[in-house]
DNA sequence: CTGTTAATGGGGATATCTCCCGTTATTGTT
DNA sequence: AACAATAACGGGAGATATCCCCATTAACAG
């Protein structure tokens, strides 16, 4: 798998670069230092994915994006920014990204979104879900602005097909207390099963039917 | 609330007019027995619910019901009917009706298709699911055709946000039986959790989002 | 007549979830 | 500063669900 890299940090850069090489085998790492580089360097090697920071000399990395996306509607773009404003994040994906994630994530969380999108699928990380749906006052239900941020992101994972186990790992905290807010944002939103969460979310837009394989 | 039954036997209709009325309160029941009188009664009374048989002298259920969905879009179509093939149960369908029983359910089934529809949901018996998924080729998932009818019941049951235990009670089974099957229809469609087959479930075009109230 | 498969469910160990109750830290309010 | 409210967190006990195993029955095919 080919993958370009795109930040202007070298140390960022290749911070990225190793830590993916050493998780992914045989996977061939390209680098950009700007927007502008991107682009050629995306026109030149074709890469799978492009993993693309916003703040850039020159074009942002949502420009870049955009211009990738646009020459070629297959390319795959993960935005990986310090950035988790809702607009900026909106603005990003509406260029045609596939994912989103921030530096305060854990590089599994990296590890994860490249996985999950070169698989086809898309990933935005859990915490900025909630920021997008907020956001989107006219469709996402009233019920939904009582939860708390943490129960928001146990919502969406939950809707995801995660277990409770695995909501407690991603997030390192106890399985207990994803319980306890599993327990409560079921009463907020009076649902009962966990397949009413996924009805709900889907309904809010929060999660796409198909972005979850078997 | 009003409701139009419409059969031709008067025994039949008689059995579900008392059932009605016993479980239901302050329900008023209309007859028909046939298609022509219900289209008259459905002008005359426009009840909430018209709970319509299939085989009946004059002009079918069916076309009764698409006249009157096609005089009143509003109009709520309970086919009630001992036919259990997919064609039929499409074509009766595609009228617009908003449910599909079989004579061969418990009254209790009746009774829950009374409600959902009432509730503007849609109800349709969980066995004939799987007979109009299977039908159409061209969308539903090929793992869906490893299942068995029960398992495939269970599947569908569960995609709606039902527990094991009352699965097991809707269907006259031990929990121990359904608890089997949901370990074997989730190893057939290699599905971990309740919100994957949620997600499958959509995917098929087996349940609308919107459909489980909340 | 025999093999296969669907439907049913019991036993039992284990995993997971639910729900009530509590602690801590933060934030906002008089 | 004192107080109330609330988010984030987690323990304990009991309820549910899971997932092996296996057994029975009925239907159906060869």
């Amino acid at each position: 798998m080919k993958i370009l890299i795109t930040d202007d940090h070298s140390v960022v850069r290749q911070g990225y670069a190793s830590l993916l090489s050493t998780m992914l085998e045989g996977c061939e790492i390209f680098e950009a230092t700007s927007g502008e580089e991107a682009l050629e360097q995306y026109q030149k090697t074709k890469p799978d994915l492009v993993i693309m920071d916003i703040n850039l000399p020159g074009i942002s990395g949502i420009e870049a994006a955009s211009r990738i996306i646009q020459a070629d509607e297959d390319a795959k773009v993960l935005f990986f920014s310090m950035f988790d404003e809702a607009p900026v994040v909106k603005q990003a994906l509406d260029t045609g990204g596939m994912g989103y994630i921030t530096k305060s994530g854990s590089p599994d969380t990296l590890l994860d979104a490249v996985k999950k999108i070169s698989e086809g699928q898309i990933f935005i990380e859990y915490s900025l879900v909630m920021k997008l749906a907020l956001n989107a006052q006219d469709v996402s239900d009233s019920r939904l602005r009582e939860l708390t941020q943490r129960e928001f992101e146990v919502f969406v994972m939950l809707a995801r097909g995660e277990s409770n186990q695995s909501i407690a790992d991603t997030l390192s905290i106890s399985i207990k207390t994803v319980s306890n807010y599993v327990t409560t944002l079921k009463s907020k939103l009076s649902l009962s099963s966990t397949a009413e969460i996924v009805h709900l979310a889907i309904d809010a837009g929060l999660i796409k039917i198909g972005s979850v394989d078997s």
